[in-house]
RNA sequence: GGGUCUAUGGCGCAGCCAGGUAGCGCACCGGACUUUUAAUCCGGUUGUCGAGGGUCCGAAUCCCUCUAGACCCGCCA
């Protein structure tokens, strides 16, 4: 076996972090304090991929503080942006006249927060406290008017002609030829996008803008016809994608940021600026897939019904999502609500490895597993394994019980030996959690029952049973002695009860479950049916 | 037009990014238990790792070619 020396924790995350330090060293930059970033887009409910994209370069500062470095993360929100679409479910909101203007320029249509854009972002920003990522939170809107960027912004208009023609020839894209690559904002209207930037006047660092009527997706945004003039070091507008992450990465020296598949040519374009044109060596890159829903569709921002970390919460811990994050970075991956039971018994499952409960023969897999373990608690991990609860029975014991739920899955844990006492502060979380999933996900089914007399004479004969102040010797018995008595096919008989005690045609043995329902609950909801 | 990813038992997938005994779930078969079904427990079967070439002592894993599918970009962000 070949000893390639292992990195770090073992992980990708580490591997990519030592190729960026061998390239920093390269080019001989300063290393005091390396940047990453992450960013943030505001115009649409951010869901988990924009998360994890912020988590995964958390991972990167991590790996380069355990390597001896220091570092930070900058969550960086495009709060400038222009609303092109309003999202599924905000129909109400009467956005539409909005169209067009930075978000951050849009009065949340929630009224928590100080704009549309920033209520977006902060959905994000409370996705990564739940979390525990930590970050420096900076905007747009803020970096533009405290002209932050105006050195960069100046080097790239004065330049534009260069650089439109290395955009046509990278990626095919000719607009950048005819226009400047800066959008100012319509002192007139507010829009973004509306006003063409024609001419740069390089000695008074101001930008000559038409607002004219222009096509967003297929939507006609009219302008308002208004001529005027930015100044580029404090007037609202914002560099056009394809450069703009190269002024950013120079003025906030940034050394690493991945970026998601489709922006791509964005990346390529943005490289090319900062190396050439601003002469800032562009940061380490690690391209990732995006999460797709089940249908293979990639998960707009814009659309309703988005994964949104706060949704994922409701039904699995924080710890399926880092482990969702960072077990591997590679390879497209459809992801729905329903890979939340395995990623909450996959984490088990490492935690057992990690503190040697499952043997690995493997030393490499070994260290990588268990690095993964640490990455996936931030790298500070528990100094003792938690209660392991197997996820998918929790889902199913939840399922059945609905009423007292926590006591009764409790007992049934304890009678399963899964846990030895109740009341886990732990384990009642994981119900609670589980429950969510259950009442969520569990589609009962209603199946159209097609009852006939003697199948209704039998039923009422097992409610008058079921009521009896005694407890039954044995309701198993007593449900296939009413079924034979009756005509009707035991077999039959038991998937009637259990398609209306549980909405499906199988179940647990019958008896004992009655029991652990209640007899007067089951009785009850017999009733109904005949 | 450009680009990326995916292909592994009947089905769904993991393993690949740092090469070292091909795994998991479901399904299926057998046994145990239960006076029926189901559930549970124990055991078992199932693979030219899409095709072809290359590197290597050794390839599902790395490299090249091909095939099929999915997605992204070519508005904007």
């Amino acid at each position: 076996m070949s000893e390639e020396k292992i990195i770090g924790k073992g992980t990708w995350i580490d591997k990519l972090a030592s190729e960026l330090l061998e390239r920093e060293k390269k080019l001989g930059r300063s290393l005091d304090v390396i940047n990453v970033e992450s960013g943030l887009g505001a115009s649409g409910i951010p869901h988990i991929g924009s998360l994890g994209d912020a988590v995964r370069a958390y991972g990167v500062k991590l790996a380069l503080e355990n390597l001896g470095y220091k570092s930070q993360l900058i969550a960086y929100s495009d709060d400038l942006d222009g609303l092109r679409k309003i999202p599924e479910g905000m129909e109400k909101f009467g956005l539409e006249e909005h169209i067009g203007k930075p978000v951050s320029l849009i009065p949340d249509p929630y009224g928590t927060h100080d704009s549309y854009g920033m209520h977006m972002s902060s959905i994000l920003l409370d996705g990564l406290d739940k979390v525990g990522i930590k970050y420096e939170f900076r905007r747009a809107k803020d970096t533009y008017n405290q002209g932050l960027l105006k050195n960069q912004i100046h080097t790239i208009l004065e330049n534009s002609t260069k650089i439109g023609d290395k955009i046509s020839e990278l990626v095919g894209q000719e607009k950048y030829q005819k226009y400047l690559p800066y959008f100012p904002v319509c002192k007139k209207c507010n829009r973004l996008y509306t006003a063409e930037a024609t001419e740069y006047i390089s000695d008074k660092k101001i930008v000559k803008y038409k607002c004219h009527d222009t096509e967003i997706g297929s939507k006609m945004i009219k302008g308002c016809g208004y001529e005027g003039e930015a100044d580029i070091t404090k007037d609202l507008g914002k560099l056009a994608w394809k450069v703009e992450f190269a002024a950013r990465w120079s003025a906030f020296d940034i050394r690493f940021e991945a970026y998601g598949k489709d922006i791509m040519d964005s990346v390529k374009v943005n490289d090319w600026v900062a190396d050439e044109i601003l002469q800032f060596p562009h940061p380490h890159h690690v391209k990732y897939e995006m999460f797709l829903d089940k249908g293979g569709k990639k998960i707009s921002k814009s659309l309703g019904n988005v994964i949104t970390a706060q949704k994922w919460l409701e039904f699995g811990n924080s710890k399926s999502i880092l482990l969702l994050l960072y077990k591997r970075i590679t390879g497209a991956r459809e992801l729905g609500f329903d890979d939340i039971p395995g990623l909450m018994n996959e984490y088990n499952e490492l935690e057992d490895t990690y503190f040697g409960r499952i043997k690995v023969d493997n030393q490499a897999k070994l260290t990588k597993l268990k690095g993964l373990y640490e990455y996936v608690n931030l790298l500070s991990p528990p100094k003792q394994s938690s209660i392991h609860v197997n996820y998918r029975l929790l889902i199913e014991l939840t399922k059945i019980f609905k009423e007292n739920r926590n006591e009764r899955v409790m007992k049934k844990l304890i009678d399963y030996g899964v846990i030895k006492e109740g009341g886990l502060k732990e384990v009642e979380k994981l119900i609670e959690i589980a429950g969510n999933y259950s009442d969520e996900f569990d589609e009962q089914e209603k199946i159209e029952l097609e009852l006939d007399a003697t199948a209704k004479k039998a039923i009422s004969l097992l409610i008058t049973e079921l009521e009896k102040e005694e407890d039954p010797e044995d309701i198993q018995n007593t449900i296939y002695q009413i079924a034979k008595g009756n005509d009707v096919q035991p077999k039959d008989f038991f998937k009637i009860l259990y398609q209306i005690i549980l909405g499906t045609s199988r179940g647990p043995k019958i008896g004992p479950f009655i029991t652990d329902i209640g007899r007067k609950q089951v009785a009850k909801t017999l009733t109904e049916y005949v």
